[in-house]
DNA sequence: CGATTTCGCGAAACCGCTTTCACGAAACTC
DNA sequence: GAGTTTCGTGAAAGCGGTTTCGCGAAATCG
């Protein structure tokens, strides 16, 4: 389609710096065993020319795409929540710093057949990022044909795929702790599912708080929310009426923090004179509601950076180690 | 990188069918000129060898890269808003349909000489799909350079592109006149922004209900929020102030509207009773909110699919024109 | 029925880059 | 200083498709 003006090859370059097209591989492609002087007469011509590589010719030849796949499961709500695209961004711009592009790939991966997988095993690109995990069939498969794989969000089988994710546990901790440091007694944990690692991790953080400070979480204290705000407000509904001197909740996300707001202010209490409340996540509503939420903040777009920069590394065969993303407690009004 | 067993070529693929590569080619390619026996015998060593096209030697040779880019703005807030990704997945589903790919460029637009201006420049696509639009230089240059351009979202320089867009006219008109239908005489309108087309043609929308309806709104009913719940609270609150017999209010989106009920409750007001309220976008809140919100819908992920079916049109040479999709007021109990 | 078109198909060039291979020069041996 | 390595380099062979070109056979013509 699209005949665009002609550019530059190697042979004009080769031609305008006097070597060979080989000579003028060499250096686009970081070989050190060529002469500086060439070298340097090859970086000239292609400045003065503009040259910029072919990439379906170099992918030809070499066998490397310069393409990334991020796959995300459709499946999933990954759609309605924000969070995604902003991991994606993270990615797309590590990426596209080290001259690789993103390729897009929404699919469920249920199917081992589809195209999406063919695409994938067929080589269409040089490494795969994925968002969350349920099934993992086609990454493990994957992985057994040496495709490069980063997993955004902790996979449940832990050890076997390099990820990175934010540190959920530390997060729930360190909400909880400062809960009880704010001299709250009944602290309860809305969380938003149990069945990802995130959702656990989380929870977790919540038990290791208790534990730490000598005490025992009363399983009424622990209810579950599904991250809308709605399911928050119901959850503390729940809790106000099940549990006697209840003053401090964690909830597992910003929007059902918000619910359980709502749900405390329709009560007649107060937060955060009767009942503090801790979110997850810091993200924009936490700064705008009133009152402000106290909320553990997470980087997102660094979640993608690093998920990038993992696979960047495998991709220059350096060892590339799961990561995990600090987390930090941003202390507002509500807590 | 990762070297992927070996893949038949169209060296297998001629040999089992005993013709020749061309003809392969050409049954591939849905050349007609070609006898239907050894057509048939080609499709069959295809099937039988399980045999994918690779995409970069297509590219190198035919010109046609099969990747259609998805260009996001990342000055605007584009990330913290679900709208997008959802465009997005419906794209993603159409092109791989067509057996095309989804190229994520996510970049500031202003810069003539980013790399992705450059990617798309060069021809490393077939095509580009932009998000809303402010400056348009580089689009602009785009389509000089023949390369074929689907914009998601009215442009301001509406006929030169071909574009897909909701019909937020028809929304806002529909919303308004609804209101009038349940009786309301004082409709105030939240508006989101006036510097895009979108906001823009809502407004139109209320304006031209007033008109039909032979009143003319006054100044004072026309208040700016900026798309989120703090906003809309803010210019309900305003509203109730400055306006006598205010009851009804068309929210630009459901956000605001949520932010508008929670205003009217405040002030001791009831939903629907006194003041009627209607959004826009029927999301995911505007069913779970109570009251729940009456709202209008528009399908997002088929704006996704229009765009990515006008791209594919132009890539056929079929005729493509712009495309503005259907809303539909859904009523509940707010209104 | 011979002359002319049309049609279906294969040979081969080509897309732009990567990489192997071999060769001459420079740098080492002892 | 002759013999062996090492180093820098260019020629050339791919990578896996697409496309042009031309040829023989079939179809059309007069």
């Amino acid at each position: 389609m699209a005949k665009i003006n002609a550019r530059p090859t190697y042979a004009q370059i080769a031609q305008a710096a006097g070597v060979s097209e080989a000579t003028v591989s060499r250096v686009l492609n970081g070989d050190d065993a060529v002469h500086p002087d060439r070298a340097k007469a090859v970086q000239n011509a292609v400045n003065k020319l503009g040259y910029k590589k072919h990439r379906a010719a170099a992918a030809l030849a070499g066998g490397r795409t310069g393409f990334i796949a991020v796959v995300i499961d459709d499946n999933l709500s990954v759609f309605s929540d924000p969070f995604w695209a902003t991991v994606t961004s993270g990615i797309s711009r590590v990426l596209m710093e080290n001259e690789m592009q993103t390729l897009l790939m929404v699919a469920s991966l249920d199917n081992l057949d589809s195209p999406v997988a063919h695409a994938l095993l067929r080589g269409e690109v040089d490494g795969a990022i994925f968002f969350q995990l349920h099934k993992d069939a086609l990454i493990k498969r994957l992985k057994k044909q040496n495709l490069p794989i980063v997993v955004t969000g902790t996979p449940p089988s832990d050890k076997e795929f390099i990820f990175v994710d934010t540190d959920n546990f530390g997060g729930g901790l360190a909400a909880t702790k400062h809960l009880f440091a704010q001299g709250c007694k009944n602290v309860a944990i809305i969380i938003g599912d149990s069945d990802t690692t995130t959702g656990r991790q989380r929870l977790d953080g919540y038990n290791q708080a208790y534990r730490e400070s000598g005490h025992v979480p009363s399983k009424k204290l622990i209810v579950q929310g599904d991250y809308s705000y709605e399911s928050g407000k119901a959850a503390t509904k729940s809790l106000l009426k099940n549990v006697d001197g209840l003053d401090g909740i964690f909830a597992s996300n910003d929007l059902m923090a918000l619910g359980a707001i709502a749900a405390i202010e329709e009560a007649g209490l107060s937060v955060p004179n009767d009942i503090r409340v801790v979110g997850f996540d810091d993200s924009l509503v936490a700064q705008t509601s009133r009152p402000a939420l106290t909320s553990v903040r997470q980087d997102i777009v660094a979640l993608g950076e690093a998920a990038a920069e993992l696979m960047i590394a495998q991709l220059n065969g350096n060892y590339a180690e799961p990561r995990i993303l600090r987390t930090e407690l941003v202390t507002r009004e509500s807590a």
